[in-house]
DNA sequence: TCCAGATGGTCAACGAGGTTGAACATCTTC
DNA sequence: GAAGATGTTCAACCTCGTTGACCATCTGGA
């Protein structure tokens, strides 16, 4: 549902589903032309997650807000690809942690790189302190609602 | 794919994604709440575009980046939920252009009302100004990617 | 110490909601 | 008037999520 505003103004929920899939969409285009075909959209909340340390497939799905049958069979798809592997022998033997690949780091250099430019575009149309502006106000309000912790997404498309 | 930025603040895409989710679910989880139980999220799309006059399937795809028949299955299936109705004897005999039944208008209402509401709370945690001004920087940048006017959105999720 | 329950992970079956491909009716144009 | 374009729908399929069941491992209290 993505209703008009009382002034007939597009209302701010079809705003934020077409600027989503308008960067997403930009992002996969230019990765795709670099060389990187399987890449899903998914796959973004994935490799931040394990940027720093291993995440538990658990610990993903609670961070995108699937269930955790969803995150392993996300994950599964990206051990396949090449971009991440399981680790075994933690200190919890249930857990299986999940951290990237030299691949899966290649990857995220080039989202990373891509990514700021579509932002820096952003920022030549509404400049640079509005796009801070937008991105602290969004935080803010998003936040408020979850009680000061960003909620997770679901990354649905 | 929703990264970081470079100075690890959060990714508008995630912002973006974030808060259609939480506006979506919560204007939904309030139609609920008033007994409108078999409303999609997707519906809302159509409900809009038939607001003030019919539309044709064809318009409603293209509206909202599908396929033909991806639109017309929705509109099938708000037919039989009683939201509109498929008229005959156009000008144009191919075309079946859709419009709103009393049902439609009355949830229609309800979509509008709650909305509203909901933006409004935002506006009580960002300000009225900011909430315009975000409003009015997305519109800005999305019509600039799309030469003017706003590209269609996927009703995914 | 040991067992009941909680937690991490995966397999299997299913469902929602999109896509492609094909068919058919109607319009448009030369 | 016939050839192609356009509007709509049917059918088959695919992606990607869910629910339900199951197993392995950890944890806490009797």
């Amino acid at each position: 549902m993505t209703p008009a505003s009382p002034a007939g103004e597009p209302a701010l929920a079809r705003l934020f589903a077409i600027g989503y899939r308008l960067l997403i969409d930009q992002l996969h285009g230019r990765l795709r032309a670099l060389g990187w075909t399987d890449v899903r959209p998914a796959f973004g909340f994935v490799l931040l997650a394990v940027r720093d340390q291993p995440a538990t497939v658990t610990g993903l799905a609670s961070l995108m807000g699937t269930t955790k049958q969803a995150a392993s069979k996300l994950v599964e798809t990206m051990v396949v690809s090449g971009y991440v592997e399981r680790e075994t022998g933690a200190r919890d033997g249930r857990q299986r942690p999940v951290h990237l690949t030299p691949r899966g780091k290649e990857l995220l250099r080039a989202v990373e790189q891509i990514y700021a430019e579509l932002e820096q575009e952003w920022a030549q149309v509404i400049g640079a302190p509005g796009l801070q502006r937008m991105r602290r106000d969004l935080v803010r309000v998003l936040s408020d609602a979850d009680d000061g912790a960003l909620p997770p997404v679901r990354p649905v498309w």
